[in-house]
DNA sequence: CAAAAATTTTAATCCAGATTAAAATCAAGC
DNA sequence: GCTTGATTTTAATCTGGATTAAAATTTTTG
């Protein structure tokens, strides 16, 4: 509902071009990923994406703040849709994984933040922190009207926004795969182990 | 229990130098650390890390090696403890996010895997598989004897390992914080947010 | 303490991969 | 089908940080 206008060309190209470095960079790393690399995913020569972008750091930038993007949608998507706030963060979770391995992926994993210049990373810093910050909220919300039992929200987050984060890491683009991790993380993530919190499983 | 005899000079110092390079990489990000900054963190020149490792694809390959170490330690602890599975996985998750925020720290994130040279990365990659498969047999054997709900263990070891090797993007060697971890971490990757499985919460 | 071995530095090279400029090609409107 | 602007390529350069060799220093040993 944000990016639907325009559609250019050059909006097109330029998005292939972010979803092909973040493919790059997970795979293959971000000092393993040359912008010939990325090129060659589209079918073009390396000196073709500075029409696109400044230099590499942009690239990454770029493509972090897409990675925000995603994350904040899935937040905003889940509080939207309403619940207690355990349904918001199990909702939340279920939106942020189903992105990530759906039509918004691949996402960069957000491993060369320090590389970014003072700007960029201050900015992209910011970005997550706040993301942090809105994702604690809906624990607190939870532990408040009772649905979440009361717990550290800094390190819940913490635990959460890891496995979430990782996804990237390993996920490879099989479709089978990703329909089990959308239904199995926010459960694993809410529910935990124990043959006892079963009936906690409630949910759409 | 495996590295105690030698402890030759030459041993401590390549030992300070993994660290303070796992430092760096953490940090600062990989392409944003050179050899010049891990060099200067133990107050030496650049030059000098040539004479403990050959290249710097070798400085990463060490630190990789040394993090699986760390993992495969807190898996061999908690099995050798005993117990029902649950207690087995919640002991290796305390014993491994103690060692990477403790004595054993910092441990550097595997974010450049690809980047080794195919030697390297093929052996890191069977290690990283070896933990993964030990950890779901853990899994498997606590759903066996009752203590742990049948459950995708693939995903529930992607959940929890996410988790893991997350933490030393954002542990910055705040002991207080560190001990929050520890004390939290097997407690919230096990027994899950609703306010129902409180009762599940029975450990050491 | 002297000699030998271990460790570090100084002072160069070296090089992959980023970056740039100019030329070539392509797409679209008229 | 011509012209203009958008996109891409070709063909260089440029560069930071990795790497190396030899010399200097420090540590160890007898």
């Amino acid at each position: 509902m944000a990016q639907k206008a325009a559609a250019t060309r050059f909006d097109l190209q330029k998005d292939r071009m972010l979803r092909a470095a973040a493919r790059c960079f997970n795979e293959k790393g971000y000092s393993g990923s040359s912008l010939k690399d990325v090129a060659n995913i589209l079918g073009l020569t390396d000196a073709a994406l500075y029409y696109y972008v400044r230099n590499k750091e942009e690239l990454v930038y770029l493509c972090y703040q897409r990675a925000g993007d995603v994350g904040r949608d899935a937040i905003d998507a889940a509080i939207a849709h309403g619940g207690s706030g355990l349904d918001i963060v199990r909702r939340y979770i279920r939106c942020h994984v189903a992105a990530m391995v759906g039509d918004r992926g691949p996402i960069a994993i957000m491993s060369e933040i320090p590389s970014l210049k003072p700007e960029h990373r201050d900015e992209i810093l910011e970005i997550s922190r706040q993301h942090g910050a809105r994702f604690e909220a809906l624990l607190e919300r939870g532990i408040a009207d009772g649905s979440i039992a009361p717990c550290d929200v800094r390190m819940t987050g913490n635990v959460i926004m890891g496995a979430l984060n990782w996804v990237p890491k390993w996920y490879r683009g099989d479709a089978a795969v990703a329909e089990k991790i959308v239904e199995e993380f926010p459960r694993i993530l809410t529910a935990g182990l124990g043959p006892i919190s079963r009936e906690v499983d409630r949910s759409d």
